[in-house]
RNA sequence: GGAGAAUUGGCAGAGUGGUCGAAUGCGGCAGUCUUGAAAACUGUUGAGGGUCACACCUCCGGGGGUUCGAAUCCCUCAUUCUCCGCCA
């Protein structure tokens, strides 16, 4: 969430960078100093009562000590005063505190300068567009057909054993994504991320860490039971390696990678949107984090984008970068470019990746901070991207790649698939 | 699942009612020495709130209680470890 004194000083700032999302938050960012300036009051006002009772008991032991116990039985009257009064202070000031939590809570963070602003999707800047489309033989079919017809993924089993968007990989299906995975997992290692294997459910305060919640709460996935949340992406559990972190200055940057499913409700979609693979309940993804210096962040991430733009050009997929606009710029991102790899046969751009940097959004909820040169504790930058989402590229795959004689496996992968086609 | 022990600063670890935000060691930072580094020595070093800056306040796993006063006593929850049982 963003920081209260960075609202104090920069409130115009805020309000103008919020309006790039079409997010007005004038009555919020006002309310939030009202809000700020009573907690401060009250603050300095239970900080005083304190130190007067803080005072007599001190007062009060030396009495006791030097045998006058009739002066300190007096002294004692005095204190419950205080008492009653820091008690009534002290519920006051979380009642304010958690009434100025829920109020930063609601506001997203603020996008970069440099996003334009807008409010949906129709307004993301493509700023690179790469590879060739294919033309593919009369007759190339999306892949849902492909995937009945060479029996590699079954949709159908899916929705027997847990419902719609639970497919069921088969045979050189299963093995094409166990490919996927492990070949992303290489090139982030050969890149430098530490590979890690994460908690697929994580806690609340997880959750609360890097902004799902309170923001995504119908979204995810929840065991009630036990009050844990199945992930709806490897950056929760992955971020939340660095919650209540305090690093050295020469412990960055870090990166990491993680394989994860991740579970998503995905309530209210509908349509062409959800066939197939294009969007799941249960889905494969491999993720890229990283904790920066904010002097590095934005360096980082353009670092990020080369390298995911590196492996789409090994898998040889026509794909295009977009720069999103404020309204599509998720709620605690700072600025956010999505790659869409172009679906050939269903003639349609498909979202594989999503690069974002959070500045020290996420940081301030997750009290990641590092020792800076001068010795203070400042909150870091954490950024994340997919490296890569995998039904959306097996589905590029599958239709880009597909000829009469069945579907050729792009040749970076041959040496994890063991095959060349499948028919 | 049963029994016992534990949870303290970046880490390790002492501390059983006021003199404790907390010994000591490691680590970090600065300096001395050195051509440089290491070693050694000296100094410094928890976090958050608050203030122009001080003062001051809070924090010893979370929450609650006893007391004029709690890291220290009581209750409760969580987690970790050890032993036993069960088991992929």
């Amino acid at each position: 969430m963003l920081q209260v004194p960075f609202i104090r000083d920069n409130k115009e700032v805020v309000i103008a960078g919020l309006a790039k999302r079409h997010f007005d938050a004038k009555a919020l960012v006002e309310q939030v100093i009202i809000l700020d300036e009573e907690r401060r009051a009250l603050q300095t006002k239970l900080d005083n009562t304190l130190a007067e009772s803080n005072a007599l008991s001190k007062d009060i032991g030396n009495l006791y000590k030097s045998g006058k116990a009739a002066e300190a039985n007096q002294l004692k009257e005095k204190t419950s005063v205080l008492k009653e009064a820091s008690k009534t202070l002290s519920e006051d000031l979380s009642t304010t505190e958690e009434k100025l939590k829920n109020l930063l809570y609601q506001l997203p963070n603020v996008p970069h300068e440099s996003v334009p602003a807008g409010k949906s999707e129709a307004e993301n800047e493509e700023i690179f567009n790469e590879g060739n489309v294919p033309k593919l033989y009369d007759g190339a079919q999306p892949h849902w057909e492909l995937a009945k017809k060479y029996d590699i993924i079954d949709f159908e089993l899916g929705n027997k054993i847990s419902g719609a968007g639970f497919p069921v990989y088969k045979g050189k299906g299963a093995r094409l994504q166990r490919a996927l995975i492990a070949y992303f997992l290489d090139k982030n290692t050969t890149a430098g991320y530490t590979e890690y294997q994460l908690p697929h459910l994580v806690n609340e305060a997880s959750c609360y860490g890097t902004g799902q919640l309170p923001d995504k709460e119908g979204q995810m996935y929840h065991d009630s039971r036990d009050d844990l949340y199945l992930i709806p992406t490897a950056e929760v559990p992955g971020t939340n390696v660095f919650r209540d972190v305090l690093l050295n200055e020469s412990e960055l940057p870090i990166g990491i990678t993680g394989y994860t499913p991740c579970f998503r409700r995905e309530a209210g979609s509908y349509g062409a949107d959800v066939r197939g693979l294009n969007r799941l309940h249960q889905f494969d993804k491999v993720e890229i984090i990283r904790v920066e210096h904010p002097d590095n962040s934005y360096n980082a991430f353009h670092g990020m984008i080369e390298h995911v733009k590196d492996i789409l050009r090994e898998l040889k997929l026509p794909f295009r970068i977009l720069k999103l606009c404020g309204g599509d710029t998720g709620f605690p991102s700072a600025m956010t470019y999505d790659f869409e790899v172009f679906s050939t046969a269903q003639d349609r751009w498909l979202e594989i990746s999503s690069v974002s940097n959070f500045e020290t959004y996420q940081a301030n909820r997750l009290k990641l901070r590092f020792k800076n040169s001068e010795g203070k504790n400042e909150l870091a930058h954490t950024l994340n991207g997919s490296s890569l989402a995998l039904p959306r590229v097996l589905a590029g795959i599958l239709e880009n790649y597909q000829t009469e004689k069945g579907i050729e496996i792009p040749e970076v992968l041959i040496p994890y698939t063991g095959f060349s086609i499948i028919d």
